[in-house]
DNA sequence: GACGAATGCAACCGCAATTGTTACGTATGC
DNA sequence: GCATACGTAACAATTGCGGTTGCATTCGTC
């Protein structure tokens, strides 16, 4: 896997989820079909499972299902649920002295805000049972 | 200095130069300004000069100028310049027999596209000479 | 109650990308 | 000739992230 991996992993399982919703799935068997590990699946499910999109049981016969109806599940939703700003809004330490530091971060900031929204509003549009497979 | 740093390194020497357009200013200047090394500093500006947005001088009394009217030159071409697409649109292997990684991939790269599009019109409509100092 | 299967979590390794640094070549002007 | 400044290559340092291991915990089954 390379970049970018934890939104393709949670969207990719997601969408496989949404094929077959009352199926449960281990970490294992995700982790596997998605050519990695059982823990990082673990990590990124565990971000959804926050977000309320997905439950988790323990012991035999536990894994992962959808916590809501796939068609209630955006792309916008697992956006959010991995809190992976995407528009890089620049992590800079502001220099209060300096003007155009200000005038800069002023601007580049709010189309970034601007750009992010956009994003989310373009990705809700879509939702994981339309992406489905098997 | 932290992420994304050539682009904030950019926008900051170029608000600058449209403050003073005619000065001259060394790669140790500007790194000494910037909190960073001169090295880095004609790394970054090597690319904008590349894309004619400067020019560079050897020598004694060299340094780096703007090479075109500080009202011409927008965000969205140090943005290109630098070519550092912040839409990350995933650089995923597409595995071609897995039929959610298709329907994923087509509508996320091309809401990727769309993004990435809009925020260089934005940064388009922004001068370095509306953010410059001094 | 013991055992196996599964998640939860913490700690660490390794790789890749980026920045910082040093060194040296080259060009320019005094 | 010499100081100055860019150009570039090579390497070190840092950071982030996926991968890996290990262990505790929980749940179902025997």
């Amino acid at each position: 896997m390379k970049r970018n991996s934890r939104l393709s992993l949670a969207l990719h399982t997601l969408g496989h989820m949404a094929g077959d919703p009352t199926r449960v799935r281990t970490s294992a068997e995700i982790a596997d079909h998605a050519g990695t590990n059982p823990v990082v699946v673990r990590r990124v499910l565990g971000r959804l499972r926050e977000a309320g999109l997905l439950t988790s049981e323990k012991g035999h016969a536990g894994g992962w299902r959808l916590a809501r109806d796939p068609e209630s599940i955006t792309l916008a939703d697992v956006y959010l649920a991995l809190d992976e700003s995407l528009i890089a809004t620049g992590n800079e330490e502001i220099a209060p002295e300096c003007s155009v530091e200000h005038a800069l971060h002023r601007r580049v900031s709010s189309v970034m805000k601007e750009i992010e929204q956009s994003l989310v509003e373009r990705l809700s549009e879509t939702t994981i049972s339309e992406v489905r497979g098997e």
